[in-house]
DNA sequence: CTGGTCAACTGGCCTGACCAATTGAGGTAC
DNA sequence: GTACCTCAATTGGTCAGGCCAGTTGACCAG
């Protein structure tokens, strides 16, 4: 049944295998886990081990820890669990055909929706992007309000969200890395230009048109990343220190 | 409604505090935060609890834990988070909405690249759901690998996962205590039908057909849960930005 | 200046203990 | 007999202190 543990980072291990359990269906949804104790036990580990395996299972979203009662499973996919350590499945140009997809697929939805007042936000978004290109931050964060906004003007929060989760993927170590190299005042003021026909289009109504700007931003916006592909890790930022991102820092 | 507390727990509060001060940019990107020892003096907790806080945050992407080294804030956003208890996930009818736009452009883009093995692979799905119908486990398992593996026709990981997430995400208890009301074999049997009609568009390299294939099927989805239950979402409908409290069972 | 060693960090894991919430069995009043 | 209450066993939540292993940078021999 439970078999004791190896070694590397113990309690991903323990989160691991009783992820696997459920996956099988081993451990059934609504089922009640063993107790900490008794699990403790039965893989050789700690006390705290388990727990924090459970808690890495419960920010998942996969078990239900209730105090006093014990922990059940709610359900049996592992479902989203942010970026951390996923990036050797996931490249930043895979990334990119995916936004292409969907967020087309939005834009030209949106067009057909669109009132006064979300072409508005979308045109503070433009003014304050257009006011910071030299801020890498502050520019990220005008990029993301755009094309969240966007998702907005269909009214759907899925879809927000969604948007939002696949722009902050970008986030990564070896995606930031790679972005610091491509990204600068230039290069962002050819994404605002583009932001802008797709503002336009929309604006107008033209679904077709907002559809094809969205596809040539995202595509655009690969072109100039595949562009500065070549000289990967050439110089550090401000406070690096000289830590290179070594893709495997948590992998499992 | 009676205790809007939930006793929060203590190592979900730190977590929440040192989360806040990511966002806020009190703690930058790349930066390294005090280490565990100090971080739990400074919050008057225990060292352990400062650890099941940072594992939730390594769990989130938001920080990456470097055994020896130290803690460092990967990026900015939070994002995702699969959430088990966390109410915020939309409505169902939100939910279905959003796949219809997304998954609806993902069937348009496989028609046309689909090849005899991506066939092979749905038509396996399919006898498999037509074989457990009965089984209210097994049959959503089958109907989630045949969503995946459309997704999978485009071949990118991206699409995949984010295909696989919002199926989950019907796997929340308040969503799964309201489909428990309207899934069955009959209910099945339909669905089975839609997507057979999905994928002979698909294998068709019919294009246009596979989107309105899969916009009729979850659209069907959302009409067979909105006539068991749909009094409860009458109000919200396309274009209605509410957020409504919804505030999702704590426990069923 | 180069290369290798080592000691002071830092996270990883453990033992053992006590507190707080839940839950159900058993007792009491009606 | 039924309804309510009490209470103790069970379970998760937190704490304290300690040892081990990996990381890192200063220091010293060459």
């Amino acid at each position: 049944m439970f078999s004791p543990v190896e070694s590397r980072r113990l309690y991903r291990q323990v989160a691991d295998q009783i992820r696997l359990m459920i996956a099988s269906g081993e451990l059934a949804v609504g089922q009640r886990l063993p107790a900490e104790r008794d699990l403790a036990e039965q893989l050789s580990v700690s006390r705290p081990t388990v727990r924090e395996a459970l808690i890495v299972l419960e920010v998942e979203g996969l078990v239900n820890i209730r105090m006093g009662s014990g922990i059940y499973v709610v359900r049996q996919h592992a479902a989203t669990v942010a970026g951390a350590e996923r990036e050797p499945v996931e490249g930043p140009f895979e990334l990119l055909q995916a936004r292409a997809l969907i967020e087309c697929a939005i834009a030209e939805e949106a067009a057909g929706r669109a009132k006064p007042d979300d072409i508005a936000l979308l045109d503070e978004t433009l003014t304050r992007m257009g006011g910071v290109v030299n801020d890498a931050i502050a520019v990220l964060d005008a990029d993301r309000a755009f094309h969240t906004g966007i998702a907005a003007i269909v009214g759907n929060a899925t879809l927000i969200r969604v948007t939002g989760e696949m722009f902050d993927m970008r986030m990564t170590p070896y995606f930031a890395k790679l972005a610091s190299h491509f990204e600068g005042p230039t290069t962002w003021r050819s994404a605002l230009d583009e932001h802008r026909a797709i503002r336009d289009a929309i604006a107008a109504g033209d679904a077709a048109g907002a559809k094809a700007a969205m596809r040539a931003h995202l595509t655009m916006s690969q072109k100039r990343f595949s562009e500065s592909f070549g000289e990967e890790f050439s110089g550090e930022e401000e406070r690096g220190r000289n830590k290179r991102p070594s893709k495997g820092t948590t992998k499992t």
